[in-house]
This record gives C-alpha cells, structure tokens and sequence, in this order.
DNA sequence: ACTACAACACTTGTATGGTAGCCGACCAGC
DNA sequence: GCTGGTCGGCTACCATACAAGTGTTGTAGT
C-alpha cells in the first residue's frame, strides 16, 4: 500500500496537509490502532506518511491539545494513556451538553428532525444483524450529532466529539466484549420516544442513562486492560524506546 | 519596549515560544487590541515578536482551532469576527457545562470552597471601588473557575474558558459602558448564597440568569458596533490591506 | 561485580528557504 | 470611460537545516 498516494489524492479535494494527517492519526488513536503509550516519532510518521516533518509536527500539536497524545520536549510523543480524570472529565463535558441539548430539542424537533432519527436507527439494527459494529460507530456517532442538531446547537458538536473521543477509546475495548449493540439501539430508541412524546424529562433521563452505561462500561474495561490506563497518581514519566542492538550476526529480522 | 525580551525572559520559566506566542496573541485578540477584521500575518508578527515564522504558524494554528482567527490559504489571517452563530453556541456551552458543575457543587461543596468563594466575592467588591474592571475581569475567571472545581470538574473549565473567549471579546466592550459591576458581584453573591443554603433549582437559576444578562449584554452591543461583527448570512470574503501606491515625489522616506 | 562517566543516538523546538495560489494594481484595447 | 488581461507582491503551506536537550549505553576505573 502507497499511503501517500491517498494523502495526495485527497489534497486535491481542498484539505491540506496538516489536516489529513490529524484526520489520519486520530482515526488511529481512537481505533486503538495506535495503542496508549505507543511513541510517535515526527520524523518517522513524516517518513511513513512521505510529509515533511511540518505538517505532521502541527498534528501533534493539535492532537496534544484534545488530549489523545503527550508531547514531551526533546524525549518524544506518546500516545496519551487513557487517564482516570480525563475519562470522568469526558464524560461530565459529554452528559452535560447532549442532554441540555435534549432538553431543547424537546418541543422544538420537528417531524422531519424525528424520521431522520428513526431512519438512523433503523441503520443501526442493520449494522447489528450484519454483525458490523464499525458501522455502528459511524451511525451512532451522526445519531448523536443529529440530537444535537435538533436542540438547535449543531456547534456545539465538536465540543461533544473531543470528549467522545476520550472514551471511545476504551469504548472499542469493551463493545465488541459486551455485545450489547441491541441494548444500545434501544437505549436510542427510548430517547427519541420521549422526544417525540415531549416528555423532557424523561427524555433526559433516557439519554443520561444510556450515556452512563457507556461510561460504567469503560469502567469494567480497565480492570482487563490495565496497560491501557494511567497509574492513577504516578505521573507517567515515558520511557524511550530501548535501542536496538545493531548487531549484524543476529539482527535477521522478517 | 521590547516585547521580545518579556518572551525571552519567560521562556526560562518552561514555556516555549509557542506557548508565549499563542497566550500573547489570545489576550490580545479577547482584549480587542487587535479587532475582529486586522490581519495577522505570518512575517509581521514574527518580526515583531523577534522570533521565527515557526512558533507563530502554531500559535495560528491553534487560535484557529479556538474560533479566535480565520486562516485564508494563500490569502492571510485575520481575526475572527464576531459572529452569531459563536456567540450562541459559547452560550450555550458555558451555561451548559456551568450549571451542570454547579448543581454538582450544591451539596458537595466543603465549607472551605464557600469560603473561598466568598473571598473573591470581597477582592471583586474591592475593584468596583477602584474602579479597576481589568482586575474584575480576571476575579471574575478566578471565580467561575473555582465554581466549577468545587463541583468536582476543574478538568472541564479549559472548554469553557474557550468558549468563554468569543464571549468575552465583545464583554469588553459592554462592560465599561454599563457598569454594572456591582450588579454582577450581586448575582455572583447570590449564587454563593444558594450554593451554601443548598437549594439547587435556586442555585442553577441565578447562575443562568447571571450568564444570560452578560449574553444578552452583548446583543446590545451589536447594534452600537456593526463593524465587529459578522453579516448574519454573508460568509466575509476579508480584503487584503490596499497597497499603498509607490508615488517616488511624496515618499521620500529614510 | 559495581559505579561514575562520557559519547552517542534520538527527540522536539526553532529558524529559514522555496512553492503554489490568490488578489489588487496596472495597462492595452475597445 | 470602461473592460479584459497581465504582472507583481503578498500569503500560507510545506520542506529542510540547525540547535538544544534527554535517556541510553558502552566503557573505564574502582
């Protein structure tokens, strides 16, 4: 596979450089396909990616700032490990906003707002009964930013999603465990239920239950995936990658 | 003066050019030394700054992330005008994420917290008295800051700063023209006092309408300065500055 | 065997050079 | 006078070179 020639491709579609490259490693980290305490090099992603340094060096930078990665001058780049206060920190910025934007939407939806929401949700037991809980991701995360959109604050959404991002971290670990995508997509259903019914209340209590039972989730997550969290109060000092041994005798690596 | 010797000398202290530059910028812009509209360019500010194109790039880059400036490929940077859409969504975060953390607080704060509060209570009290709204401004973040900790979320007060930010840039203009300083400590105070009496519907409700007097300020304000703001629904294609003409007879500088 | 030390490899931070693209100004042609 | 084309200067973007700092590691000395 020639990654860069996809990179190049998608220039010309008016995003830049630096854009595809936080895109990508994002994507990465939030997939877990670049685990929590992995080490990124500048030069080696810019090598990987066939960028410069500039570019990728900028996606640190942002990625630093959302969190997902700790950047330590002059000893290198880590992945953030998944860090007890930023979880619960996630998931109060998380709570709060989607359900005041719940509350809002109640009474202010219109049907057209609420068929699109049962159109995801029919999506959503489809990606069940294929078996597909990547897909489910995706839906599920539009279905969240559509809730949102209905209380009047789609702006609001990025905020949403930053945080997100934190716990679907640990969220991969535990959905293909749990297997509970049917009791999600009930959770789902109850919400816009109680939306259409305009019952505010209720409809918040739905939606904060559902996104509870996501956070208790990461929560059983950490007792089997312990090297994916922090020490609760030892400040990760990471350790470089210990050098390998040039030694041509034995180096045959394939 | 020499700005580049207050960077130097604080680049000591931890903090890399970046950091500095970005902070310097960011105050800059929320304290509308530099207005919605002027251009920041790339060469200009490292050249004022004394440093190189580098840590101006990131720190663009970032402010960008925050809504603060507008980047323009190959057109130029300019600061963000002030437009609705920001504004109603800063709102609604901060009240959002403000009111969650707050009900969180009532019955959980300690008396410590409350006495804490009431401290910055009477240094706000003392700037009305001399009149000094710059040092109200920063009690005022000390204050909301240390609301939101106390209900257990201090991790969650950057969002708000940020969202704070576009909120704050058009506050400045109607703070010193309303004066109602006494009138904001009396609401903070009124939150304190629900807060430590423990009624949490009171307490939720004298927050908000603290934070919806300041956002309704601002509202008011735009009819007294057009020129700050964005048109509701016209994307602002920003005009490069003119060149000036190079009239030899008249320019004879240097 | 163990420790102190010094060189090294590698990191991020900063500075600078070159490129594609856009806009305003200028000018020929109508 | 007005319009279309061209030119020049400016921009952010990307690439690259240099600087400053850190942990490892091999080594000499005890």
């Amino acid at each position: 596979m020639a990654p860069t020639e996809g990179l190049h491709a998608a220039r010309a579609r008016g995003r830049n450089t630096r854009q595809l490259v936080h895109e990508l490693l994002r994507s990465r980290i939030i997939s877990l396909e670049l685990a929590p305490g992995a080490s990124l090099s500048e030069n080696d992603l810019a090598a990987e990616l066939g960028v410069s340094r500039t570019p990728v060096r900028e996606s640190l930078i942002l990625l630093g700032e959302e969190g997902l990665v700790d950047v330590y001058p002059q000893l290198g780049t880590f992945v953030a490990r998944i860090r007890e206060r930023d979880i619960a920190a996630a998931q109060f910025i998380r709570e709060a906003l989607e359900c005041a934007a719940l509350r809002d939407a109640v009474g202010r939806a219109t049907r057209r707002d609420v068929a699109d929401l049962r159109e995801l949700l029919a999506a959503q037991a489809d990606t069940e009964r294929r078996d597909d809980p990547e897909g489910f991701f995706r839906l599920d995360e539009e279905f969240h930013a559509r809730l949102m959109a209905a209380g009047g604050h789609p702006e609001a959404w990025p905020v949403v999603s930053q945080a997100k991002a934190q716990l679907d971290r640990a969220r991969r670990l535990s959905l293909p465990l749990t297997q509970q995508l049917s009791l999600l997509i009930g959770q789902h259903t109850a919400v816009v239920d109680q939306l259409e019914q305009g019952d505010l209340d209720r409809a918040d209590e739905a939606l904060r239950s559902h996104l509870r039972l996501v956070f208790t989730d990461v929560q059983t997550i950490r007792a089997e995936h312990p090297e994916l969290f922090a020490e609760p109060e030892a400040p990760v000092r990471p350790r470089r990658e210990p050098r390998r041994r040039v030694d041509r005798a034995g180096a045959g690596e394939g």
